[in-house]
DNA sequence: TCCCTTATTGCAAATAATTGCAATAAGGGA
DNA sequence: TCCCTTATTGCAATTATTTGCAATAAGGGA
């Protein structure tokens, strides 16, 4: 069975409603390549079938992240993007000096994993994580010159 | 020093000019006894010194962020919330289902803060973390009947 | 197959957050 | 202290996201 009718299937079980406007958006998302934030899939959406409402794309990705079939993570791009599970999984360490994104392993996240689901009871969506910090370059910069280091931010790799 | 005046001096050691809606919004987070939104800084700064601008304080919070003085967060609450980092520590579990958030000992990342900065030589800003996934109870849910559980949701707890 | 219940949609309005730009003012140097 | 540079602000417009509500339509039952 497609990724698409996979999730199509999880949701009718979970008693949701299976409206041409879902199936498309999970069609979408399935099938891109990348993560695609809600005007690009409305965009998207758009050129299949035209009529729809950005809103309900929306809340289309809403019932998909509740329901733990997409992953939505905010990589500083300024506006949220989505992913299905499946791709990557990788966990994003993103800057918050320059917004530069490094593609973690989730293995990484396997003891925390563990740990939160002993103690707390809490199972994590930990595959697709996304952790600002600083990167390297952000961690030694001398912070006193040029502090926004605005020149270079944007093209500093 | 106050909390506040630490975080005023660290700024104007990496070069930004300390104004005075700068010095009233740091003020305002660091006497906080829990995290605030934006709008609600910006009512508290109205009632301390009136004129100011919404945006400035969108501002003045993306700065401190980025240079690790405030913690910023997405607890579901329909915005973003700010802190100092001195508030807490705790990691935050928000069940992307009912939304409840539970508080974490932020000890349990410990060993990822070192995992992260050895293999990725990032620096992860891990005190103050949220991370998403369901409760207990929401794992438990039977799906299937009543998935979206509108009553119970918000009075679960 | 038709009907009924009610989840879902489209639309418009509201809210949250960001941004361009001209005016202002912080802070270093003379 | 005054001046100059330029970071920061206020304002208005824009973008991102959410929400209330009446109209529509999915899917189960007769």
């Amino acid at each position: 069975m497609s990724q698409t009718d996979e999730i199509l299937d999880t949701l009718r079980q979970r008693g949701y409603r299976i409206t041409a406007q879902r199936e498309i958006v999970v069609e979408i998302i399935s099938e891109a390549e990348h993560h695609l934030s809600a005007e690009e899939i409305y965009q998207e959406l758009e050129t299949r079938t035209p009529g729809a409402n950005i809103s309900t794309v929306y809340r289309t990705l809403e019932v998909l992240w509740e329901e733990g079939l997409t992953c939505r993570n905010d990589l500083s791009e300024g506006k949220i993007v989505y992913a299905t599970r499946e791709h990557g999984p990788h966990i994003h360490l993103v800057c918050r000096r320059c917004n530069y994104v490094i593609e973690a392993e989730p293995e990484v996240l396997n003891q925390l994993s563990e740990v939160l689901l002993a103690n707390y009871q809490f199972r994590a969506d930990l595959d697709h994580l996304s952790i600002f910090g600083l990167c390297e370059q952000c961690e030694d910069d001398p912070r006193v010159e040029d502090p926004h280091n605005k020149q270079s931010q944007s093209t500093r790799r």
